[in-house]
DNA sequence: TTGAAAGCGCTAACAA
DNA sequence: TTGTTAGCGCTTTCAA
């Protein structure tokens, strides 16, 4: 391992001419600067930035904790975030919670030692005082989907997508519109099953609580839950997930049943993660600009990191918009 | 910031105690003990990780460089190496690399000087001679499907593979048998290909060159090479895409032109990504673990790490098996 | 135009 | 049973 000493006694000059030569901090002359850069090459010299960063105080890392880096969500999320960040010098460590709040006490602590410069939350953790210690080691962190007492958070409208999306399914003269959900708790999602309910509150629907299950995001739920609605006395012409990932699953289920859509079922789904536009049919969603959730969410985290952001807590929100494609058609009259 | 010499001072000791007791590195009398553990609470201490791997020269950290995290292969083995990582303590830093050179330069550099304990290399780069950086820094890595001297090396069965898949379409009657490879360049991959022309061979059939096409492992492309094959003059009645992501873009073309599977056309595809259980219809796949791959991945490098391992370079390698499901039968008489 | 030296927050001899 | 101190590899003031 090949320090800065080395470097500097391989050129005859001094360590801090070293560091000035690499950080460009200081004038050295034209010579000397050859000299070194030379050695430098020679010697394959690399600085560690632990070294640096204990000195300077910043680690140029952030953390990312993401319920699950397989689901395609947060893996477009993800990439949207590692690209922002490259770009910006920034490595990030992944994490993944499972929703865990005890994993994410892990990953928190671990992130602190660590003495990332920041952090995007993107997980469902109720009590806000679990970051409470970032703030104590001034670590900043960027919130997703969800609002904490002096954090900056990126917003979905999830309000006015499941509104828009009961919308465009009540246009097509369905009634009776299943809706596939998150799990239980307090995940701002659940939003999208009020827009929802009101859309159909306003269209004189009275929503029938047994046409809303709830699934946990995943395809296989996404397939179940389908089962269950189908099996019902009166089922559905229409079903809405809550993401993509489920409304695959719900189109699995039909597919093996044979049922068609959508002639005999409309299925639609939330987010437009790659995979939607290649399904059979093609998912009709509420498009969400993923990549650019994640790079915003980076470019949040790394202005609150520079000092670019104003001192209050940013609300960034981000809109999704009704894609139409094949899944949803007219009710059967 | 509280360091351990606050620590120190509150619990009235020395920071050599406060260091022992937090590593149990040395006998503490339960007194002092209690009192720096309550000292370390009451002010949040959290010990830097950063000072700690200076001085130890290990880090706990890997890196982790796939060609692009949302490609579901390469997103499930990243959370196999992330869940097995948490478990031994060492975070990782994910890497997107696009399969291009340059970047991938960029992150080698990166990981180097934040000087990661090892790292898992996935992606395609023709010059090993890249990695000996690595070596001079004393960092392990273990390779994904392709060996370069001095390294671990994590192998798939690539050649047997291509073999048992084509032998599966072959024994549904299938004569015309369309393959759908990745990219151009020395990808280990191209082993499928060549598996698949070895079972053509054997079954007496010359391996038509038209039928071979290249796609980039995308949907997008399993989609395009799907249209290009379905227009040749004589079309195939198989379709074995070398990975699972083309085959879903294949099935996506063939729902689009109304064309049943297997019916009219039979699709496989390799890998066993989640969501091949949940196509229309169900994916039949080379089924390969993918978690465990991940999980391997990581163990092998932890277990380099250790220094567990023999000192000459580990291979392992992991077969596929093949996994019926309903997109592929009999073809038509 | 450059060097000496203090210090970032720890670990681990070495002493006591 | 505990404390003193020399680094780990850098950055950056202060001096020259």
């Amino acid at each position: 391992m090949t320090t800065i000493y080395d470097v500097a006694q391989a050129a005859g000059v001094s360590i801090s001419t070293v560091s000035h030569v690499l950080n460009g901090t200081r004038f050295v002359s034209e010579a000397t600067k050859a000299r070194v850069l030379q050695a430098v090459e020679q010697l394959g010299y690399r600085p560690s930035s632990l070294a640096r960063a204990l000195v300077r105080q910043v680690t140029h890392t952030v953390g990312l904790i993401v319920p699950d880096n397989v689901n395609p969500f947060f893996a477009e999320v993800a990439r949207g975030i590692e690209d922002c960040g490259l770009a910006a010098g920034y490595s990030v460590i992944l994490c993944n919670s499972d929703r865990s709040l005890s994993k994410e006490e892990i990953y928190l602590d671990m992130l602190i030692s660590k003495r990332v410069d920041g952090l995007v939350y993107m997980t469902v953790q109720t009590r806000g005082e679990m970051l409470q210690p970032l703030k104590d080691h001034n670590i900043h962190a960027v919130v997703f989907d969800r609002e904490y007492e002096g954090f900056d958070a990126l917003l979905l409208d999830n309000l006015g997508g499941g509104y828009d999306a009961a919308r465009h399914l009540l246009s097509l003269g369905h009634r009776r519109i299943a809706c596939i959900t998150g799990p239980d708790g307090p995940t701002r999602s659940q939003d999208r099953v009020t827009g929802y309910q009101r859309a159909l509150e306003e269209a004189g629907i009275v929503p029938d609580p047994e046409l809303v299950v709830a699934g946990d995001w995943t395809f296989e739920s996404g397939r179940r839950a389908a089962r269950h609605l189908l099996h019902l006395d009166d089922p559905p012409t229409a079903i809405f997930a809550c993401n993509d990932a489920m409304a695959v699953g719900v189109l699995s289920y039909l597919c093996s049943r044979g049922i068609r859509v959508p002639e005999e079922l409309s299925v639609m789904g939330y987010d437009n993660i790659a995979l939607s536009a290649y399904t059979c049919p093609p998912l009709t969603t509420m498009a969400t600009p993923i990549r650019e959730v994640g790079q915003c969410l980076c470019e949040l985290l790394l202005g609150r990191i520079a000092g670019q952001l104003p001192p209050e807590p940013q609300r960034v929100v981000i809109r999704s918009e009704l894609l139409v494609r094949g899944s949803t058609g007219p009710a059967r009259a």
